[in-house]
DNA sequence: GCGGATCAC
DNA sequence: TATGGTGATCCGC
């Protein structure tokens, strides 16, 4: 250790700014962590060797003697618990951590890389935890596959029509109009150390100690990658050097960086501190400039400006501009064209882990039905909503699309609806010991509570025991409190009853957590929840079963990530033209959740859960219902008037459309791109490729609505903006 | 509504 | 000696 650096640590103890952006905060806390240890420095040892040609470190050539068989350590006491060989492969995996497609790592050995980890973890009490979770996953994926072979034993085209029905619906919002950047700053906190040290350039370095943060690109080649456990990464790369965290210089950096995305999308969404949505179809327009060329400017004004590089992502939508940020770091720009056969064949060879919202567990999930790319989904379109559920379905048939958001805002404009704190310790048991250690965890969230003036009415307590598993308990409160003496007088119950139920309880963990939050601005402001004053929060309701339905709740992570819109800020942008999406959405929807008898059970309504036997009750209904066959695309629907005209006028919309298509020649990009995707049987669009071409148009005139006299009134209420 | 799990950063 | 903290969502019960 070096004094410097415990110079550094002091400086920052006493820290936290008030954070710019709401998304910071959640780093903020970090910089207040207890229990500091002394830094790694520099030390004397052999000069640098990357991993990528020859590993030669001890540790990699022990394991690459273990490693020649994977089954080779299973007679170790610690793992005993593994089931078979074969998962030892999937923990390794495991165990290198979340970001092994991350760029950086392209020359590395991963595979010597995972022996190392794994060598360096066994034993732990977290290797322990690991491949207990490994071992339920992979029981998990053995009832999805049984779950797979069930399906496919019985009749499926009726899940193939609907999935069918579902994508056409979805290909008539696809909007190709607007041009989206993701700016992803190239190892952030690392860069900006450097910037103070340019001689930590050229060696290995990460920021960050318990867990890395992040690791510069030197650090990188030795494998050592952040989320890395440190004492790991030390094992793959002895000379790495630590730099301890530094939050303030970094939102001062950030704040730079932000400076210039301002010029080109004054309504920019800053993700979190190092990363930035931005919609530049405007700016393109009024500057009348190439996207490529104006991302280039861009990050060179970045540059100039801030001395970091970005890397940024350009593409119709944001999903698909975060995955092209990625693409080309560091210091690189990618854009996939506004252009449905390009969208669509850059996402058939990409890996679905690439995707936000892909992670480790969901990949091996994936993997085991036979999906490992983008484009592996629509094949087996038909038997999705049964193996994972409604809203997976709904999330990979959009990403099987390249669908993503176009709408940018603010990250003001998303309210919050959670504060907590939480903190690790060395192990710690005994009553005494674990209410102080509450109290301490009370009086940090009564801090964060203070600092952004929120309270909350219901409360939440974790631990995590020295063994790593994790429990929860919650509980509505009487009134919304923020006081640490109140948090600690109702989190006082939680505690105890989880020393009863894990008997000697020994922590390693604990965290508490306030949600249902209200304001306690005077002026109102952005707190939202219940209790606020002002701003009362929208009702959002789920999708409910046949019911009217006043909100719906926009789908898994597709869009906005749960964060919502509470006022009803009224969004601007171009794209939420005049089809309101939510009502095809709301059609394909209801006849899902209906017709599958899928436990849709996203009621708000404590009357209709009352019942125990709703699953029975579902099962009869199934039984007793007579469905209404639509006469245009002979789907049954739900016996309900309202509903079934709904749908009826869907369907006709739909069908004006294809006739236009029909007409128009569909000439027109006919690139016969991904080709699962252009034909299936039943209502599947002949030509969709041309399909948003002429919804454009349909947009522009506005003629799609209601292209026959309504029978009735839409379901009406607050449209979602998406 | 609760508790566990997953995911991102 | 020994693998983080904040916030959000989804699922099963």
């Amino acid at each position: 250790m070096t004094d410097g650096l415990r110079d550094f640590v002091e400086d920052l103890q006493p820290r936290q700014l008030p954070p710019p952006l709401q998304q910071q905060q959640q780093y903020a806390h970090i910089s207040r962590q207890r229990g500091r240890r002394p830094m790694f420095g520099q030390r004397p040892v052999a000069p640098p060797q990357p991993l990528s040609p020859n590993v030669t470190s001890a540790a990699a050539a022990a394991a690459a003697q273990t490693g020649v068989a994977d089954s080779n350590n299973i007679n170790d006491e610690s793992i005993r618990n593994l089931p078979e060989p074969s998962s030892q492969s999937t923990l390794k995996k495991q165990l290198l951590g979340p970001s092994v497609l991350k760029s950086g790592q392209d020359n590395v050995d991963q595979s010597k890389v995972a022996e190392i980890i794994y060598e360096a973890s066994k034993g732990s009490k977290y290797f322990a935890n690991e491949s207990r979770k490994d071992l339920e996953l992979t029981k998990r994926i053995d009832r999805i596959l049984r779950k797979k072979a069930e399906i496919e034993k019985i009749d499926t085209s009726v899940d193939l029509k609907r999935a069918d029905a579902y994508i056409a619906a979805l290909e008539l919002d696809r909007d190709l109009s607007q041009t989206i950047v993701h700016v992803d700053c190239d190892a952030f906190y690392a860069s900006v150390e450097e910037l103070d040290r340019p001689e930590l350039k050229t060696v290995p370095m990460a920021v960050g100690k318990g867990v890395l943060t992040t690791c510069n690109y030197e650090a990188r080649k030795f494998g050592v990658r952040s989320g890395m456990a440190g004492h790991i990464a030390i094992k793959l790369c002895p000379q790495l050097i630590f730099l301890p965290l530094n939050f303030e210089k970094y939102n001062a950096k950030a704040k730079e960086v932000r400076e210039v995305l301002a010029r080109y999308d004054e309504r920019f969404e800053a993700a979190s501190c190092d990363e930035a949505y931005l919609n530049i179809t405007g700016y393109l327009a009024k500057h009348n400039l190439d996207p490529e060329e104006a991302v280039e400017k861009m990050r060179q004004e970045v540059f100039e400006h801030s001395k970091l590089t970005v890397s940024a992502g350009i593409a119709p939508n944001a999903r698909i501009a975060k995955i092209c940020s990625n693409k080309n770091k560091p210091n690189g720009q990618f854009r996939v064209g506004n252009d449905r056969s390009i969208v669509m064949s850059f996402m058939k060879s990409l890996p679905v882990r690439k995707v936000n919202g892909v992670g480790r567990v969901f990949e091996r999930e994936l993997e085991a039905v036979g999906i490992k790319t983008c484009g592996d989904i629509y094949p087996l379109r038909g038997l999705i909503l049964k193996l994972f559920g409604q809203k997976a379905y709904e999330f990979l048939i959009s990403v099987s699309l390249g669908l993503g958001r176009t709408v940018i805002r603010p990250a003001e404009e998303y309210i919050r609806k959670s504060i907590g704190s939480e903190s690790t310790f060395p192990d710690l048991e005994g009553t005494a010991n674990l209410r102080e250690k509450l109290r301490k965890t009370a009086e940090a969230l009564e801090e964060d509570l203070t600092k952004t003036e929120l309270q909350g009415r219901t409360l939440a307590l974790k631990v995590k025991m020295f063994t790593y598993e994790e429990a929860i308990r919650q509980k509505p409160l009487p009134y919304p409190i923020w006081k640490a003496g109140d948090v600690y007088e109702y989190a006082l119950p939680l505690l105890t009853k989880l020393e009863e139920e894990y008997k000697p309880m020994k922590l390693r963990l604990m965290g508490l957590r306030m949600t249902n939050l209200s304001s306690r601005k005077k002026s109102g402001g952005s707190g939202g929840g219940s209790g606020g004053n002002f701003f009362k929060p929208v009702i959002v309701k789920k999708r409910k079963l046949g019911a009217e339905v006043e909100e719906k709740w926009e789908e898994w992570p597709e869009e906005e990530w749960g964060k919502y819109d509470e006022a009803g800020f009224e969004v601007r942008r171009a794209d939420e033209g005049d089809m309101d999406p939510d009502e095809l959405k709301y059609f394909d929807g209801l006849e899902s959740d209906d017709l599958v008898g899928l436990e849709c059970d996203d009621d708000d309504d404590e009357k209709e859960r009352n019942e125990k036997s709703a699953s029975d009750e579902e099962e009869k209904k199934e039984e007793e219902v007579v469905y209404w066959p639509c006469p245009i695309c002979d789907l049954p629907q739900m016996p309900d008037d309202r509903a079934f005209n709904d749908h009826v006028d869907y369907c006709l919309s739909r069908q004006t459309i294809r006739e236009a298509v029909r007409e128009g020649g569909g000439e027109r990009d006919t690139t016969p791109v991904a080709p699962p995707l252009t034909r299936t049987g039943g209502s599947a669009s002949p030509e969709k490729a041309t399909m948003s071409t002429v919804f454009k148009e349909y947009k522009q005139t506005g003629s799609h609505k209601n292209p026959l006299p309504s029978r009735r009134g839409r379901p009406r209420g607050k449209k979602r903006k998406l």
